[in-house]
DNA sequence: CGCCTCATTGACTAATCTCAAATGGAGTGG
DNA sequence: CCACTCCATTTGAGATTAGTCAATGAGGCG
């Protein structure tokens, strides 16, 4: 709950206000999205954050067919979830940055069906099963809000479907390079100008369903385009507004609202 | 709620007993498969069978943007979850089968993120936003088996990713019609041998993400591998095992079970 | 019968993968 | 400091998969 003092890169840098602390978690700001808190909701949330640690580069946070069901709240560092298929090949299904909740499918089900391993140094706060039961029994706000974030990772998986389904490869790197943007963006890293991003060219094929090499050879094309670059760690958008063009980038998957809201209930002109 | 005498191929026969029939709708059973029902919870879905509606092949339920959410419980015939993109092209998204719950995600969101039309002549019931504010408010308890049921879905929508990703022409089209029969033979229709299958080639190509003439050519190569026949609405399964082998399907994405349901509460050996 | 949609086939093209190898930086031990 | 390894990146050449364009066939329906 203390400030950092190193100030990784990819670390939040949250505004800290003494009196309400709880207000400013970044799973408080992720529920916040979707819907509005009550103080009555902080309370839960806030104990979601007690149990604080750190993993190292490359560590597994938990494992497919793993039946002790865990969750995380990310608060610095990359994440990412995957399944390695019988063909030794893997597919990542999403990357995780601070203030993404890890893992809420696994804790629903007895067994989780994808592992997750980390991108960079993370620190993460572990929630228990006991945790979202406490929260679906005594505050069914909080329940709803649980499911409209799980609801919005859906639609971020739906988006990536269609991406692998109907995009070229030069349209999946640069749509990939402006979620990724956008999303780092709302947590206060980077903008508009590039982003600081961890990922190998390895990485990201697994993401987008090509080999590394082609990957490759499409990076240069972008950069030969001149619409970005992917070097040393950094991305840097080199024209934004022909990038969204060319990957017809539309960031509305990202801005669901939660429908279900106390605050909206009974507010339909419909 | 009375008993349909022609027997259309696509439909639900259910096993009626007249003491309660509210366990044997078809929304019932969906939820049953996550979890178990107490008496207590039956009523409130009952309630949700009141608003049966019939609607023509082809017909629409709801579209992309539509901002009065709805869902619906499927009793009778095949539809599909769709999205239209820029380029003209469409992507199925899931194929939705009697007993499924259609448009969860949309009535969490203020707009729909996708549409979802008719594939057969179909017999389903609306529910409104109010009946999943009501339980989520009143049985927490059948609010978990609501995420379950949200999280189970979105495990089939991970394996389509995968399938989309990762698999030939050929390990598409065998795992999806495995996929199919599996799921069909749950509500008692079709069987290791086989299935009716109203999908046309493009419907094929469209959720496949492939064109209707590779999907046509492969389907002619999957039959003189003798592998399985798609003709005349109708799927045939020529070698079953061959075919589960040839395409890696592994049913285990089907058969999650809920680890929050209130029967397995501090139930884990593990 | 004429029209329509869906299914089928052929010839060619384009995107991506596979295999192979070279480059280059970061760390490590001598 | 240098030699060495490890790993990610980069490039080339050829193979494979799936798409595009074009045309024909088959069944249903007014």
């Amino acid at each position: 709950m203390q400030r950092t003092s190193h100030a990784s890169p990819y670390a939040i840098t949250p505004t800290h206000d003494a009196t309400d602390a709880a207000r400013d978690t970044a799973f408080a700001k992720k529920i916040s999205s979707v819907t509005r808190l009550s103080d009555d909701d902080l309370l839960p949330i806030a104990d979601l954050h007690r149990r604080r640690r750190s993993f190292a580069v490359g560590q597994e946070l938990y494992h497919e067919g793993q039946s002790d069901q865990r969750a995380f709240v990310l608060a610095s560092g990359w994440a990412c979830s995957y399944k390695v298929l019988e063909n030794g090949t893997r597919q990542i299904l999403e990357f995780q940055l601070p203030g993404d909740l890890i893992g809420l499918r696994s804790v629903l089900f007895h067994r989780a069906n994808h592992s997750v391993e980390t991108i960079t140094e993370v620190q993460a706060s572990e929630v228990l099963q006991r945790d979202f039961r406490q929260i679906f029994t005594q505050t069914p706000q909080l329940a709803m809000a649980v499911l409209a974030v799980s609801a919005k990772d859906a639609a971020m998986v739906v988006e990536h479907l269609i991406t692998l389904s109907q995009r070229s490869a030069a349209e999946r790197i640069s749509h990939l390079f402006l979620e990724l943007g956008l999303r780092l963006d709302r947590v206060g890293i980077g903008n508009q100008s590039g982003f600081p991003c961890p990922l190998s060219q390895y990485q990201l094929a697994d993401y987008l369903g090509l080999t590394s090499i082609h990957t490759n050879r499409i990076l240069r094309a972008l950069r030969e385009l001149g619409l970005l670059t992917f070097q040393k760690g950094q991305v840097v958008f080199l024209d934004y507004q022909a990038l969204v063009d060319y990957a017809r980038f539309d960031p509305a998957y990202l801005n669901h609202d939660c429908a279900m809201s106390p605050d909206v209930q009974g507010d339909f002109t419909t």
